[in-house]
DNA sequence: CGAGTATAGTTTCAGTTGCAACTATTCTCA
DNA sequence: TGAGAATAGTTGCAACTGAAACTATACTCG
């Protein structure tokens, strides 16, 4: 019977990397802002582009629309955002960092930059770019394939 | 105010990647078995080690106790599975593929191998194990860097 | 021995997730 | 115009998740 070492396996290698990765960065700004990923990703977006829609940052974060909707939800709670709605089209909301929010991601920013940074002192810069290149190949290719499987 | 442009952020990047790939694969295998991503992995566990215990399927994938109870305790009934425990320590349960299972991994592991050689096929060898030697480095960074964070 | 600690695994609970169905609004084109 | 399709966003529901508490068994060392 053919085998598989699941340790040597893409799939589940980039799972485990990713999820670690993700998780130790929650712990940055998790209890001490009191914050989810899909709710930092939603002010990390806003703080990129102001006054954008719930759309817009689930495009951004690949987060499905209940995800940010959700995630809209209790920042609004927490006011760490604000919302309107277009007067052209009340349908689109328009959404963006309120005061608190602000400071979030002012104090967030540097420190996932520095987390970054601890992680890849293991890469020089062109290690790194290769690195990336890989990333973005691999994230190609899923499309590519998408649909498409056997 | 600094920016971070999550499209460019590495842990972003990865867990984008890691995200889609795991549940493409899943696709392959979710509703021909009726498996969930964590059935899946004690399954290919089981696969290459027979007869191991919970733990140590926990050990190897990753997942935690919960998750693999839980995952056991599915497998257990549909039949993939079979579990005793061992007599000098009955606390320690005996994993093994039951013939249902042996036919999922039969029939999993070359689709889950096409799936990742569809993949990989944007990478040439030397680039494939550049990148792999990558993932190698950021898991043993990210230990490093563990509790140690600002 | 046997009280205290460690280990394997399960259960409870509270929170999160995603699909599908829903509301509300806007667009399209006969 | 206005009926039907499309789009933005929310909600109901059922499944999934992980932390903490729990059960059961085994180990340790005074």
């Amino acid at each position: 019977m053919s085998a598989l070492d699941l340790s040597q396996f893409l799939p589940y290698r980039l799972s485990v990397l990713a999820n670690k990765m993700s998780a130790q960065l929650a712990t940055v700004y998790a209890e001490r802002f009191n914050i989810s990923i899909p709710e930092w990703r939603v002010i990390a977006v806003l703080g990129q582009f102001d006054g954008v829609s719930a759309d817009f940052v689930g495009g951004k974060t690949e987060m499905d629309r209940v995800t940010v909707s959700r995630a809209v939800a209790k920042l609004l709670k927490k006011r760490y955002i604000k919302r309107r709605f277009q007067i052209s089209d009340r349908r689109c909301s328009v959404l963006s960092l309120a005061a608190a929010g602000k400071h979030v991601y002012a104090d967030v920013v540097p420190l996932a930059k520095q987390y970054e940074d601890a992680l890849t002192v293991v890469f020089d810069p062109t290690t790194f770019a290769q690195f990336n290149a890989g990333i973005d190949r691999l994230q190609a290719q899923l499309a590519a394939v998408e649909g498409d499987l056997f």
